[in-house]
DNA sequence: CTGAAAGCGCTTACAG
DNA sequence: CTGAAAGCGCTTACAG
């Protein structure tokens, strides 16, 4: 910056002017700095002006660590790459934050606090509200991608109503017997909010949850498959199945395809999330579309804002869900 | 720093020594610098230790900003969670770099050059080579995760024996009238390396290519799509298709559906890359298997090897592919 | 509109 | 083994 002020004939004070932009330099002045730099290829150094200004313009992304990284994740590579868009339109850039194999879940929180080197923070809801609340105990101002129960900013799609319009889909199928996988995990919002969706579907149809068709899943293929399998052996099995995410709908299609079980003719199948693997599937799966890639970049444009200065939206951001019906769900034949 | 200094009784340069296990502190002394950090929660600040030791112990990484994050990126997925890995266990961070939906490509890797925020980089090949040289000139050590041409350090999948097992397999089954989809593509060299891996099988078994039946893809679904509708109309059409992914893979099953071609029995369809995908195709698709997460690792350990002082690996980094044979292939039976 | 001063929180030789 | 000094490259009031 010194260099910079000498050839362009000022004190380095008014470089740092032309740099932030600052009101109060004459346009003359201006434009012999702004020479100087591209003559010498200045370029300011982040870590000073961190220090000096006592922030980064850096903003952490908390993700889980994701020991199988499977197509389920999809879900997130589109968030990550919408958060980032988010963060880049901004001038921001994006720390990413995941916890080491090794380690507890906690620590990616600890060591985000520890080495101070953002100045917010997006977590995506399934790491817990633990982490949340310790970063907003540091001080840190974060915005949360998902459900949380916790008085802190969010964005996160409107599990109720695309659940409601999932059930309505089946029920307007002439289906009954509908079997929900993924419920029952108590501390789970999405999962209450999906419930809650189905519960308001069937009573305005006059009907109640079947709560023998109501199977816990754990979000894997397996535990679908192992859902289904249950539901099969039922004396009267489910005419319909709607799985909270697209891969233990998975676990049902292949459970039904090796029994001989044909979707959508015998029985119909209905995921929720819709992973590009959906439309890949056969038959091609029925979904609820999250939106994935909008909720990362609201949520980045969120806390930008807040570390800007503009007040937390104080309730949360819900981005609209959507029925993508294709052929794995059709009329009840029996 | 300074009031754990003075809590422990010390100056705050012995806190310092502290910090940064430097040899030279009495035990004793050095006890009562951690006690005193931890009662008064002390925490460094990064800016500052980068500023005075000029460097940030942040790596960055560029990455396509990916318009359409169709599944095909799972592979992009899971490279970063394996950069973000191999990074985070060696008590780096990770600051993504893609370029904003407005701009150039050359824009990510500019701001990276201005902003000074990271020690290194790391750069999926498919950012293209302009990049990589620029961030070179500017004095950055980077490596690279795929195939370069320019004398920097890489780590890539072994392309050539995936493709030569691959070929292999096709051949071995009884199949001569081999298609190709996704050559011809002049500047790319992962599509020369798998090109050059099917030519020797060929050449193993007293075979050549036959350029009627190779076809250009565009890595997409549609172009598989449309390169699968051209081999289908030839007058002699191939028995097996070979995509070089598995995007384009998928296209050619759709049509071969559509047409009522019976996949493995009447053509036999290989892809590449194993996408998380591939296995819940109907058929599942025998696909090259290339281990992204490890190719993001191994990458990571590379640079931060660099950074640390260890002289560079003089010629890439190559991870073996690996051929997963599912329900796509079979033997001839016409 | 521009300059001089102080300070951001560390690290790094250099003494002792 | 530990302290005093200088410096990393900026920004931010404060004068003028």
């Amino acid at each position: 910056m010194r260099t910079v002020a000498k050839q362009a004939g000022v004190s380095y004070q008014t470089v740092s002017r032309v740099i932030n932009e600052a009101s109060g330099v004459a346009p003359e002045t201006r434009s012999r700095v702004l020479t100087a730099m591209r003559e010498l290829g200045y370029r300011p150094s982040l870590a000073a002006r961190s220090l000096a200004r006592n922030r980064t313009e850096i903003v952490g992304l908390v993700l889980p660590s994701s020991v199988d990284l499977t197509f389920a994740d999809a879900h997130l590579l589109q968030m990550v790459g919408g958060v980032d868009r988010g963060v880049s339109d901004n001038d921001y850039s994006t720390l990413l934050a995941s916890p080491k194999e090794s380690e507890p879940v906690l620590s990616a929180f600890r060591r985000l606090v520890r080495q101070r080197t953002v100045d917010g923070v997006l977590i995506e809801a399934g790491m817990g509200e633990e982490g949340v609340a310790l970063l907003v105990d540091a001080g840190y101002p974060v915005t949360v991608i998902g459900h949380t129960s916790l008085d802190v900013p969010s964005v996160r799609p409107d599990d109720e109503s695309g659940a409601y319009v999932a059930m309505q889909h089946l029920l307007a199928l002439g289906h009954r017997r509908i079997a929900l996988i993924g419920s029952e995990n108590p501390g789970n919002l999405a999962v209450a909010a999906r419930r809650s969706g189905c519960d308001r579907a069937l009573a305005d149809a006059g009907l109640a949850l079947d709560m023998s068709l109501v199977e816990r899943g754990e979000w894997t293929i397996a535990s679908g498959r192992a859902a289904t399998e249950r539901l099969l052996d039922l004396p009267a099995p489910p005419t319909a199945v709607f799985a909270f995410n697209d891969s233990m709908a998975i676990g049902t299609l292949q459970v039904a395809r090796e029994r001989g079980i044909e979707v959508p003719r015998q029985l119909s199948v209905l995921g929720f999330d819709d992973t590009p693997s959906a439309a890949l599937l056969t038959p091609a799966l029925t979904s609820v579309r999250v939106f994935s890639a909008e909720q990362g970049e609201r949520a980045a444009r969120t806390l930008i804002g807040i570390l800007r200065g503009m007040t937390p939206p104080s309730s949360p951001v819900i981005l609209p869900s959507q029925l993508v019906v294709r052929s794995s769900t059709a009329p009840l034949t029996r």
